[in-house]
DNA sequence: CGGGTATTCAACGAATCGGTTGACTAGATC
DNA sequence: GATCTAGTCAACCGATTCGTTGAATACCCG
């Protein structure tokens, strides 16, 4: 499902969430560490924390009163290959492009939505 | 700034978007070429080209009539290298992540937000 | 037990999103 | 000039987002 991807692009798409990220891949944190940062509520952080959590960004392990977040990396790969798509583009290898696109009339139409792995 | 970067993940957040992108990918359409995929008005679909132009990821030509979108793979260039710090972390080489993590204390802090070239 | 700590939950408000419709502008065509 | 076509704009609507606050939960600690 392309729901998926929808989620982790929302995801990204706020500052606060890609420095949660980005803090996260120092080392698992807790909700509150996560929130430091901000001049923002807890609970407000704990939304964000939630949203990442949504989209499988990150995993939760609930340890006593402190719930520790490590970052799932998963979903920033899907969402790293599905730009490559476009890396020929870019890169200005058209004819690669064009290979790419023509292959892709081979299998499902449409196919990069599909592509959600 | 990272406002820069909340638009362009903002703008792959929507599958109705991404799918404009990759139709881009085959060429420069009009507008009306890209709306035609989906069951709603022309004027929705001119919102979204708005937010991938907003986003930098398309330029618009407008020739007599009709406006000619093609793809600036620019933006899709920074979001995949943006994404690429954490290629480390998907791969397993976390020997590496520490690597960059090091290396970026020694620059400017959060120096991953300012990557907005 | 009582109190502090970590976090979520629920309700609320302002702002934004994603769609609609109707009116408008401007170029193409007859 | 009249009309068709391509697209935008403005107003509106319902749903979602992002923040708030206050209360609830649950664990830890003396």
């Amino acid at each position: 499902m392309a729901r998926q991807m929808d989620d982790v692009f929302q995801a990204l798409g706020s500052a606060t969430r890609r420095r949660m990220l980005h803090d996260l891949a120092g080392g698992p944190k807790s909700v509150g560490q996560l929130a430091e940062p901000f001049a923002m509520s807890l609970a407000a952080a704990s939304k964000h924390v939630k949203a990442l959590e949504k989209a499988g960004m990150i995993r939760r392990e609930v340890r006593g009163n402190t719930h520790f977040c490590h970052l799932d990396p998963g979903p920033l790969a899907s969402a790293h290959r599905w730009l490559s798509f476009y890396e020929s583009f870019w890169t200005g290898r058209l004819d690669e492009l064009e290979r790419l696109l023509r292959e892709e009339k081979g299998t499902i139409p449409a196919s990069q939505e599909g592509d959600d792995t």
